[in-house]
DNA sequence: CGCAGAGTTGAGTCG
DNA sequence: TCGACTCAACTCTGC
């Protein structure tokens, strides 16, 4: 029997490494490539710069759909209204797409799995946003998520190398699929316009990092070209500063699927092939493998983007102060570095992830002493990368709220900077107000004389604000408050309910309370 | 159980 | 310029 199927375009906006896509082309007489743009994921909350690159993603994803002779469909409004409709209008049977891992995305297709279901539509979906099937990993640790890079190393190791990626489908397995359209359907389902996404009146700077999984394939042809490049690769050693990335961002393109991150994790092996080369966690590789970690976590852990129920996360008592969150969110705390890559996020949607480090730093257990998950809302707008998962895991790993313990290792936002730009070169190019200013003074420029700052044109307090805290001082008095919490939550757990319940158990270990958790569903 | 060692990416000082 | 050491001190793992 031949299928009239959609496959749902979601994250995975690319054709290759496609295992849903070509699902959907067995037994196929007609395939509706459709994409869905949601109120809760596409509206004007979303940055600019996302909703950008978005439609970058789809024209891409349509142009490669017409070189087959099908093309994409943009419908608009929530999935569970927008299919039964579909469903009925294009008498589909079936419906396929990309397993998504997200809390959103699980009750929302369940949902839509649901309608289906009542519609006579088979529903299949595939495993390919991951290197490796999620629940796989915890089954491998004893149902729960690995807490260590360590460890989920090791459970990688014992399931062997990612699934290879598979090819884009070909004119071949087109030939006996059609994908009716009219002149009609053109207009209903064409792709969105930046006026309709709200970019039209925005002022957009330059396009560095365009949309597509043309562009991303581009982009990592050009970087895996590198051969030596790609062996040395060790992240801690790039520059968090330099004028241009130092890294791939090739990030951007793997969370909107643009790229599949096994046919990265494969064309790096076959660049490795016969060669020393570096190692997880530093490796390209071991890159692939954090955001595997994260994955992971962001699984297994209840209340992943919180830290109220989230079992692994340490309870702080955090401020509310929405004038210094606003100063760091505005890029003007009066810390160039940091005011530098805050401007550098906000114009261009990506900054090195050292960078990332530097400024969560500071807004959180460094300085400012405000929850992470301000800073994660923040960057979920701005980032081209935001991506659930690893914007939750990185932002509790920055605060030492969870996964990384060494509080007390705080980075300066004086000091961090010049280990890899002593001249301030990425300070001037973002902050133009200090351009003038002389390398000593770059970092700090309310130290430098008043007669330096006349000669610069820019006079702390007047052009460019007074630093807003005293590092220094703030930054000591920070790690105290954290040794509190810590404190605190070793005492708490030993008052854990387990231990009421009769368990002959001191405490309940962070490590098992994502377990109890799951146990629970 | 207790303890040693490790932990992608700190800063500052000294030689 | 770079490595070794100190600062003060966390959790998780593995033995």
């Amino acid at each position: 029997m031949a299928h009239v199927c959609i496959h749902w375009f979601r994250k995975g906006l690319r054709l290759h490494d496609n295992p849903a896509l070509i699902a959907a082309l067995k037994d196929c007489k007609e395939l509706y490539p459709v994409f869905i743009l949601e109120p809760y994921l596409h509206n004007t909350q979303v940055g600019i710069n996302r909703r950008r690159f978005l439609i970058g993603a789809l024209k891409d994803l349509d142009c490669s759909l017409r070189k087959l002779n099908s093309r994409l469909f943009v419908l608009r409004g929530k999935p569970e209204d927008v299919f039964p409709k579909l469903f009925k209008e294009w008498n589909v049977t079936k419906l396929t797409y990309e397993y998504d891992t997200e809390p959103y995305s699980l009750n929302r297709d369940e949902k839509v799995t649901s309608l289906a279901r009542k519609h006579a539509v088979e529903v299949i979906y595939k495993i390919s946003h991951t290197l490796y099937n999620i629940e796989r990993i915890m089954e491998e640790n004893g149902g729960k998520p690995p807490l260590t890079y360590k460890r989920l190393q090791a459970i990688v190791q014992k399931l062997g190398p990612p699934k290879k990626p598979i090819s884009a489908p070909h004119l071949e397995n087109m030939k006996d699929v059609k994908t009716p359209c009219s002149k009609k359907f053109e207009e209903k389902y064409g792709i969105p316009t930046p006026e309709e996404l709200g970019l039209e009146s925005t002022s957009l700077g330059e396009e560095l990092f365009p949309g597509g999984e043309q562009e991303a394939l581009r982009r990592l042809d050009e970087h895996v070209k590198k051969t030596a490049w790609v062996c040395c690769f060790e992240k801690p050693q790039t520059s968090p500063n330099s004028l241009s990335p130092s890294t791939t961002v090739l990030s951007p393109y793997i969370t909107f699927g643009c790229l599949s991150a096994r046919t990265f994790w494969w064309r790096i092996t076959e660049v490795y092939q016969g060669r020393k080369h570096s190692n997880p966690p530093v490796s390209l590789h071991g890159q692939l493998l954090w955001r595997e970690f994260f994955y992971t976590g962001s699984v297994g852990i209840n209340d992943f983007n919180k830290m109220e129920g989230n079992p692994v996360c340490i309870q702080v008592d955090w401020d509310t102060n929405p004038e210094y969150l606003a100063a760091w969110r505005e890029a003007r705390t009066g810390f160039p570095f940091i005011d530098a890559i805050m401007t550098q996020l906000r114009q261009e949607g990506w900054i090195h992830h050292l960078a990332r480090h530097a400024v969560a730093c500071f807004l959180t257990r460094g300085d400012l002493w405000i929850s992470w998950e301000e800073g994660q809302k923040i960057f979920e707008d701005l980032l081209l990368d935001g991506d659930w998962a690893l914007n939750a895991g990185n932002w509790q790993w920055l605060s030492a709220s969870a996964f990384f313990h060494q509080f007390f290792r705080v980075y300066s936002p004086i000091a961090f900077g010049k280990k890899t730009d002593k001249n301030g070169d990425y300070i001037k190019k973002y902050l133009p107000v200090l351009k003038k200013f002389p390398p000593k003074y770059i970092y700090e420029p309310w130290k430098a004389p008043r007669s330096v700052q006349h000669a610069a044109g820019c006079i702390v307090g007047k052009d460019y604000p007074h630093p807003i805290v005293q590092h220094e001082q703030v930054s000591k008095k920070n790690i105290q408050r954290m040794k509190e919490a810590y404190a605190k939550r070793s005492s708490n757990s030993n008052e854990s309910p387990i231990k009421e319940q009769g368990v002959k158990r001191k405490a309940l270990s962070v490590y098992e309370m994502p377990q109890k958790k799951i146990r629970k569903e």
